[in-house]
DNA sequence: TTTTAAATCTAACAACTGTTATAATTTAAT
DNA sequence: ATTAAATTATAACAGTTGTTAGATTTAAAA
């Protein structure tokens, strides 16, 4: 059957694209954007430079790709585990999005360490396409948010925009550590949802 | 007299080594590491590329003095601050600690964000060397995170490691932010102190 | 003013960059 | 087995990279 074979090949090809940056997303963590050539990912694919622009139209469309997915797969993370326990109160709803997020950073891929790394220093048109996905996945924050300060989960004078930031900051920053031995996302969420729902304060 | 003429050359040739590291400093955070070339600095100090080699031996002799000057900055700054009130209590000493941290990254200079920035990416045996200056830094919040437990004013089961980090954490990301507009340093301190401390729950 | 030293520039080097057109090869369809 | 399509390799392009040696300029010392 044609359509049968035609489909096997736009699964193949979508195969190659995908293991391309797979390659591709470890590359940017560990040396950059600037730092990684078309040479250093076709190297690492097993190919040559010039083979990439059959899969890709050019570097920046190619890290674009890589940088884009980085924030979909979290997002998209983060969504099925707040689905998978819809009932929850909001704080537990908040919890549960911080083990997803830091889960799929650490244990999942490249792609969101690459993203967050490489976001500053990535050409300026590709940081603005890549402001609008941002933007997206933190709504889902803002509203996490949002619903435990209506149920009056948190203080109601507290700035939800710093907040939101504060969260995400300490979960991004993360990707800086030597991660104890033992300590997974799991046991980093818990500490800090601790830290910043009930405070350090005390004992 | 020879002595004092001779001083004023040096004066002058520091200003201009300082001049360059500004400016450096500058479009690393701007463009990152790779993203960085000599001629950009040089055309940024109104030099040519070549000149920048009387004062430096590499471009990464150039970038470890930057980066490294990011956290002794910080870190000089941090201290001061500490001692103008040696009297204080563990709690407000930390958030004098977070104050000054915040305060110098935004408004000081680019040094400290170009290390936060191009930490990651920077070769390896640079990356090395400013583990070791980091480490000194970070030793500063070590200890002052023990005194507020020696003193039974943080809750004796919390991490500290994690505390550590996650405070560190949500400052430096602060770098990401579109800073509100008349949310300075002291504002954000001042939400992140009573984020981290007392938690963000309730009202 | 002459001499000496400091600071910058010039021009080139080999290596590397993203990209392209074209050829070779592999894989599937007839 | 032949033909057609899909995929990769080759080889070159113009431009850029960090770096160097040597000439040139600027400023200070005698």
């Amino acid at each position: 059957m044609a359509a049968t074979s035609r489909k096997k090949d736009e699964k193949l090809r979508d195969l190659t694209r995908r293991m391309i940056m797979d390659r591709t997303a470890r590359l940017l963590v560990k040396n950059g954007y600037g730092e990684t050539s078309l040479r250093d990912i076709a190297a690492a694919c097993d190919m040559k430079a010039g083979s990439l622009y059959y899969h890709f139209d050019s570097k920046d469309s190619l890290v674009e790709a890589v940088m884009t997915h980085g924030v979909t797969q979290v997002e998209a993370d983060v969504i099925s585990a707040l689905d998978a326990t819809p009932a929850d109160d909001p704080l537990s709803r908040i919890r549960t999005a911080m083990e997803a997020h830091l889960s799929t950073l650490h244990d999942r891929s490249d792609y969101g360490s690459a993203h967050i790394r490489c976001f500053a220093h990535v050409p300026a048109d590709i940081r603005r396409r890549l402001r609008d996905v941002r933007g997206r996945y933190e709504a889902i924050w803002t509203r996490l948010l949002e619903e435990a300060r209506t149920s009056g989960d948190i203080a109601s004078d507290l700035d939800l925009h710093t907040l939101k930031f504060a969260l995400i900051g300490m979960m991004n920053w993360t990707l800086e550590w030597r991660l104890p031995t033992g300590a997974g996302p799991r046991e980093i969420a818990d500490q800090f949802f601790r830290i910043a729902l009930d405070g350090a304060r005390r004992g």
